[in-house]
DNA sequence: TCTACTTTCGTGTCCGTACACGGAAGTGTA
DNA sequence: TACACTTCCGTGTACGGACACGAAAGTAGA
């Protein structure tokens, strides 16, 4: 019976890990190994009537068919998966317009002491001092669709922003004359978390740079305060009759369904437009043929691999990769019905 | 104590399912549901030792490099998930040029009695009796990559072919000037399973007519039976020489890397080529930008899912869908390294 | 060396279900 | 009615590890 006392040796001490030095552990963790002794993963849940809590901190989605809704749905198939090891999961939401509603929540996320957290960062100076934090708690954190790059998370994962939008240079270069121009449009109005938008745009404008050397193809950019106000869809329309070499355009939020209706309601046609994001408007307009690419993340499974990383870190005791870039898809037409 | 008594006696019941008529069996799933019990998946995959065995029919991979070890990453990942639960697979090989491979391996998984089965369809008839056989034994089996269509599978895991199609032909039609013509490369070699590549190429005609009606772009199509034969690649070569308008070549199949050498060898550029799957001498042209798009499936979450429908019709007794697409992805220089 | 206190370590119970087992009840035959 | 045989059903043990508990050993101070 050498081996059942080892084991429950071994249990005891990793149980106090604690109370014992480094060099006991990893000397006892060899011995494990030797053994090739693993542990039973059903009978050490079952026994263990240990629950672990983790906190989910995002944005409040703004309507039933808004982006914030995606990641749940991931998040959501994830709990059933890990519900049966004892993990809860509490879903705190703020509001993007409202940086102290991310300050109260990421506060009852502390009160409430969890296991692990999911946070979408996008308010840099609360998030920075959250993750403080947590960090001296000694708490494990994901970042979820935004980055905090110095910070000692246990994972980020999303987008790659900056090669999103070197893609949709790509097709949208590929997708029109040689002597068009591009017109690059911001709708400027969610302020916050630009760094996405920014680092979009940086990448889209590198792939013209490398591809032809500076400036061979015009790029024309704009940015739009208010997209729903008469006086910028007139702008908008303006200066497409006025440049009538326009042949492309780049939306780099997710509103592209502002100018899918202004293009409709002005009737111009004969422009590839591309855009970003799954959302319902999007998707009207893409399988009506006005806007021809969505450059998509995957939201849904942003939300599964964030509960993954924080479940296979503290139950499953695996190494986590720091960066998990989500992949960046191309919808169209023709294959969107495959991207749920 | 009632809650134990109705317990222990569902427990029984379920677990001598064959002896019990349907209408019985369904009146107490009413009852657990009234009871609100949920047995505990842990404790029960503790209790009972009872091992699964679900057997995998696949091609041999060619080289280590080659499409077929895909899926067989998906499979692992999803076997290290499910071998707590005393879920065991077993991979059987075949090769793709001998169908009597097909048939031996077939017999072995029979005698092996598995509970569950993983198949590629590639040799029709063979598979049509391996499944009858199935189905009299009443062992689930899931269809990945391609699809027997009226056939009791649990489940059909891949892509559809068709939509692939139309979608590459989108993509060249964007890609290169109005006036410019469309060449069709077969490279006819594997010439079973070929269901996958007629529905391409029916997809890729299929959206010129509907976006131009019938023969406004010029598209000619030609077969290649041995692509490693000068004779053929002169034949390529002459064919691109004599019509300096095709701007655009379209590869039914995943050997565009043939295609990719012509093209690097005889010096000729200029023109867009659209090929399938990520094997890695395709993913070399693609980043040297010789290929410019690779439409993809997602061979290893294909393996991943067939062994996790088997698993939750199996174990957590859920309801399967029939018919399971995976997305059909478009892979280009620029965002290939999210696409693994 | 003795007492009081701390740490170490082995034992026993429990987690929630599966399944074997055996007695009880039911069925059929002489 | 008695006997043999099948089906039904409740009970007990086992699955493998977690953790509480208490005994034993160790430590320190007087």
């Amino acid at each position: 019976m050498k081996a059942n006392v080892s084991i429950g040796t071994v249990d005891r001490v990793i149980h106090n890990r604690g109370e014992v030095s480094k060099a006991t552990y990893d000397k006892i963790l060899n011995i494990i190994e030797e053994l090739e002794y693993k542990p039973n993963l059903m009978a050490s849940t079952l026994a263990s009537k240990r629950t672990l809590s983790f906190a989910v901190l995002v944005p409040e989605p703004t309507s039933t068919e808004a982006y914030w809704n995606k990641p749940m749905i991931g998040i959501r198939k994830a709990f059933l998966e890990v519900q049966h090891y004892g993990v809860n999961i509490n879903i705190h939401l703020f509001k993007q317009s409202d940086s102290q509603t991310f300050g109260k929540e990421a506060d009852l996320i502390l009160d409430s002491n969890p296991e692990g957290v999911v946070l979408a960062p996008f308010f840099s100076r609360e998030s920075i001092e959250f993750i403080g934090e947590l960090k001296k708690r000694n708490i494990p954190y994901v970042f979820i669709d935004s980055n905090i790059s110095d910070s000692e998370k246990l994972s980020y994962i999303g987008q790659d922003s900056f090669q999103s939008g070197t893609l949709a240079a790509k097709l949208l270069d590929y997708s029109i004359p040689q002597n068009a121009s591009v017109l690059i449009l911001h709708f400027a109005k969610e302020r916050d978390n630009m760094n996405h938008l920014v680092q979009r745009e940086k990448g889209f404008y590198e792939y013209f740079n490398l591809t032809y050397g500076i400036s061979t193809r015009k790029l024309i950019t704009i940015e739009i305060e208010d997209p729903t106000s008469l006086e910028s869809q007139e702008k908008i329309r303006d200066i497409l009759i006025s440049h009538p070499d326009i042949k492309g355009i780049f939306v780099t939020n997710s509103q592209v369904y502002y100018l899918g209706r202004i293009l409709e309601y002005y009737g111009i046609s004969g422009i590839r437009v591309i855009g970003h994001d799954l959302i319902r408007e999007n998707i009207d307009f893409l399988k009506r043929g006005i806007v021809d690419f969505l450059i998509c993340q995957r939201p849904e499974e942003q939300g599964y691999q964030a509960i993954q990383s924080l479940f296979e870190h503290l139950i499953l005791k695996r190494k986590i990769q720091s960066e998990n870039f989500t992949s960046i898809d191309i919808v169209t037409k023709e294959n969107i019905e495959y991207y749920k």
